[in-house]
DNA sequence: CTGAAAGCGCTAACAA
DNA sequence: TTGTTAGCGCTTTCAG
């Protein structure tokens, strides 16, 4: 039988309210009182019963935390909430939608049921549905890895579009002008379809002749990167730089090659996004943009806790910095 | 003001209880008040909430997870006991300790508060302390990562012990009588006692005279794999194979030995522990022994399950499969 | 088949 | 300073 206050009080011969009072501190208790109760609870390891104290206080300490699938990056997102939740003491409940739709409105469902204080959402293609549901349950909440301006719900996401567009001037500054992107599936909101468009934007942008550039899906594996840069080689004319939508990607891509005897970046050359570990690890090493996922987490849930805090600001659109991070795999033409 | 039964009751025009029973389809309610009362349900997206019902039923369906950092293993280990929990109706409640000891106590104190039906405790060095505070909590618990036959608590972990004596056996078989092992801290219970004990008892088990033996202690980074292999090659003598206690140590410790000229595995052979996807990306590939962590979680939480459901059976001790993965980073000598 | 009411473990008035 | 009591939102007897 688990212990309840009503046993503690019992036992220190005192009223419920009082062991009430010494375990949280919130009235005067006589000295003598105080230390007779919290013997009892010394002896007996007691722990009081969040819920029944939630239910009156109307508030969990949880956060619900959504994510499309759990990977090295959104452990390092998670990583990043968890420090800052703990820190101010709440707890996470984390919930894995494994990509799939259903699973993410029934998060929410359920996330809703157990009266998260808080909710931090993340899906590779966040829609009004999901959003709906959210603002329905008035739940204060944040969306990370994907811009969601058209929603009155804060993000926190990297700059897809300024970074690509930073990369592909690099490459032009490089003196490249055949240029490839192995983009990833466009449904993929974030780091498909904003990196793509970005692509061809600024491609487009410097006047870059259509017959220039080639444009390949895939997704965000190193298998898949090595198909894809199979099709870009059965091009008439090879490009001389490919940017790749993730360093999986590349990494893949970059394999391809080497295994057809490409040297890189001296045949061509190749870029990668997300900064993974392997990237200053494989030869040549990987030019490649680094993102914080650790402080993508954490800059969400400091967001979220103002919004639980009533703040009036809170500024809703959270860019988390990038850097391009500049390595071995591209060449310098002329 | 948030929704609860009752607002769904009058809206309905019938009684809290019978809302409770359509909810729960627990009693027999008539056709024409059922579909009455999941109108209202449906027009409002009311959800019960899942605190006031456990504090009756004495169920939270909340499953909590200490973990000492997350990285990739631990997210793995996660991935695979969220997998199982949600199949079953439950959710999880991370809590990451940060490698503290005393965060550990707190996080399974809070844990307790919050009521969570089981408990999957990891830690680097699983101590009396912890289980007895467990213990006493009488949630039922699994621990993950290390063996704990001293208490009674079931276990899951990868037998630490016969895989590093596996590897001893290989390496002596493909001919190398001199032997290193750069061997993780020893207060870790799990990647680094039990392999360095294993380590050193097989090779005394060999007989291999104890100046052909070389060991190091390092953390389990790239970093540190690389400081250790510059101890090792301060040596008089050197060791033909080196066993080192992670990929990630063996990954830097290449990396030191090829900053030097050697060659391998021609001048020195080299082999890890865990198969992470870099293992088999480096040149040559790393031999090594795979993990399956996602399994290790899922089995974690299926013994749970096990315990849960006041199986009177429940195995103690839970070996995950691991596997010797042969690839080009150890030379045949002979 | 339906409703009234007790009670899960706790907090917070309100009295004393 | 302390105790009594109402009630948080729900489930579950127990009557009807």
């Amino acid at each position: 039988m688990k212990l309840t206050i009503k046993d503690i009080a019992e036992m220190a011969g005192v009223s419920i309210a009082t062991v009430s009072r010494v375990l949280n501190n919130s009235k005067p208790v006589s000295e003598e009182v105080r230390k007779r109760v919290e013997k009892v609870l010394e002896e007996t390891n007691f722990r009081p019963n969040a819920w029944a104290r939630s239910l009156i206080q109307n508030k969990t300490n949880l956060i619900g935390v959504i994510i499309p699938q759990i990977n090295t990056f959104s452990a390092k997102l998670i990583d990043g909430i968890e420090d800052i939740a703990n820190q101010n003491g709440y707890n996470i409940i984390l919930s894995n939608t494994r990509l799939n739709r259903e699973q993410e409105l029934k998060a929410i469902d359920i996330l809703i049921e157990k009266q998260v204080d808080g909710l931090i959402f993340s899906a590779v293609n966040i829609t009004a549905e999901n959003v709906e549901k959210i603002y329905q349950s008035k739940i204060p909440a944040v969306v990370v890895g994907q811009k969601v301006s058209e929603f009155n719900l804060p993000w926190v996401d990297v700059d897809n579009y300024s970074s690509i567009i930073e990369l592909v001037q690099y490459l032009i500054r490089c003196g490249h002008k055949k240029l490839a992107m192995i983009h990833g599936p466009l449904y993929d909101m974030s780091a498909g379809y904003t990196r793509y468009k970005a692509f061809i934007d600024e491609v487009e942008r410097h006047q870059i002749p259509k017959e220039d550039v080639i444009l390949v899906e895939s997704n965000f594996s190193m298998q898949d990167g090595y198909y894809a840069m199979e099709k870009i080689l059965k091009n008439r004319s090879l490009p001389t730089a490919v940017i790749c939508a993730s360093d999986e990607i590349a990494i893949g891509a970059k394999k391809c090659l080497e295994d057809r005897g490409f040297i890189i970046p001296d045949d061509m050359s190749i870029v990668g996004f997300d900064d993974i570990d392997l990237a200053q690890i494989t030869r040549p090493k990987l030019t490649t943009v680094r993102v914080d996922f650790f402080e993508m987490g954490s800059i969400a849930m400091k967001t979220l806790l103002r919004l639980l805090s009533d703040e009036k600001e809170v500024s809703l659109e959270h860019y988390v910095d990038y850097r391009l991070i500049i390595r071995d795999s591209v060449k310098m033409i002329r």
